[in-house]
DNA sequence: GCGTAACCCTACGCACGAGTAGGTATGCTC
DNA sequence: GAGCATACCTACTCGTGCGTAGGGTTACGC
């Protein structure tokens, strides 16, 4: 060549990284369907070949995407309720670790995960997610149920820590919705709805629907 | 004419809900961009261009579909929670209501909007209708509020809200995915969730977050 | 300095599916 | 029973975008 730099060659895994802010960025925006991978690559600053290549076909690069980001969060949330807390204490940490993550990803995260429920070969692996989270929340609440000396069926609990998942997710939408929202009031105000109503759950009080 | 009966020819009005029957179906199981209209066209029992001729284009069809079901939604919560019963009343029948048109519609409806929330031109559609669920669960809690001398900021109001409705939509997409549930049992468990949360807000007990 | 492997490109093939053109039959009205 | 609107069809066009063929260039080991 003469003139351009023409651009630096970098090594494969730079190149991945690069390749996967850009997908995350197209498909957040555009959606799974309608983001192309034309403008993912050009967004790359990469040429297509070159995506596939590397993360493979369409549907391989976004569950490539799933995964990193899924995988970041998690360990974001992991890494902040040690399990050897009392109950309260690791679904606060955990709560605003989650909220931390959503609010400092904003536009890129819970939009990509707006994506993943409603297109068919992902829900399965959005909902393995789900399921692990779900699981950890029923057993929090299964273990500070036995501190009192108390046990509910396995059943209430999922559907319980399902129904607070829910919630939670729910909230992440509405923070991503609202750029000058506070993640950490987000947190307090979750954390109000759950441990309130888990909180007289757990200490057996129940509402029961009226006989008619 | 000679053999076969050429099946019926029928007034608008009726194919165009079979149309909508078959949308409703294959938009559920295959989602929105890997439907084809062709597929609802022959699973409605009619060509192409009739669905054309009468829904328009599929972007049209799809919004047609949300409206069907949206309203049939609607109308059965509506009709249920009488506004000037007690606010827990109030909850307690639209919850039952909403289930039990879940557990009735099951894939078809859940689904749908499961796919609604991803699309981006349909995103602002459900957003409404969502909105206008939080405004009348938001009232209801305000109204429970001044009932008891008190007053909270709206924004925590319309979060808290949120929180319940999203809380709510999570057990949906559960029932959907659990064809042995019993609606009414969900909804008594989600009654649980936001009862008795909801009901300590209201009551002016809060969680803190720890001073650390 | 020379091979070889990794990096990177410009094109294209090709399938799939939205939307339409143009025509046929059937019921309804007068 | 002529006319007209409505219901309905088969058979196309055409854009779009995934995935690839085939080839060029830079670095790095030896």
């Amino acid at each position: 060549m003469s003139t351009a730099p023409t651009f630096k060659r970098l090594p494969r895994a730079v190149r991945e990284q690069q390749m996967l802010d850009a997908a995350v960025k197209v498909f957040s925006r555009r959606g799974f369907h309608a983001a192309s991978m034309d403008e993912i690559a050009e967004d790359a600053g990469i040429s297509k070949p070159m995506v596939y290549a590397y993360l493979g076909t369409k549907e391989e690069l976004f569950v490539a995407c799933l995964h990193r980001e899924g995988t970041r969060m998690m360990q974001a949330i992991a890494g902040a309720a040690a399990p050897d807390l009392p109950a309260d204490e690791r679904l606060w940490r955990g709560l605003r670790a989650f909220f931390g993550f959503v609010g400092a990803y904003r536009d890129g995260w819970a939009v990509l995960y707006r994506q993943a429920r409603g297109e068919q070969p992902f829900a399965g692996e959005l909902a393995t997610m789900r399921a692990r989270l779900v699981e950890v929340v029923a057993g929090m609440l299964d273990h500070a149920l036995r501190a009192e000396g108390r046990e509910v069926a396995a059943t209430d609990l999922e559907v319980v820590a399902y129904a607070l998942v829910g919630a939670t997710e729910s909230l992440a939408d509405w923070l991503a919705d609202h750029p000058d929202a506070d993640p950490e009031k987000t947190a307090t105000r979750m954390m109000n709805v759950a441990w309130l109503g888990a909180g007289q759950l757990l200490h057996g009080v129940t509402w029961r629907p009226p006989t008619d």
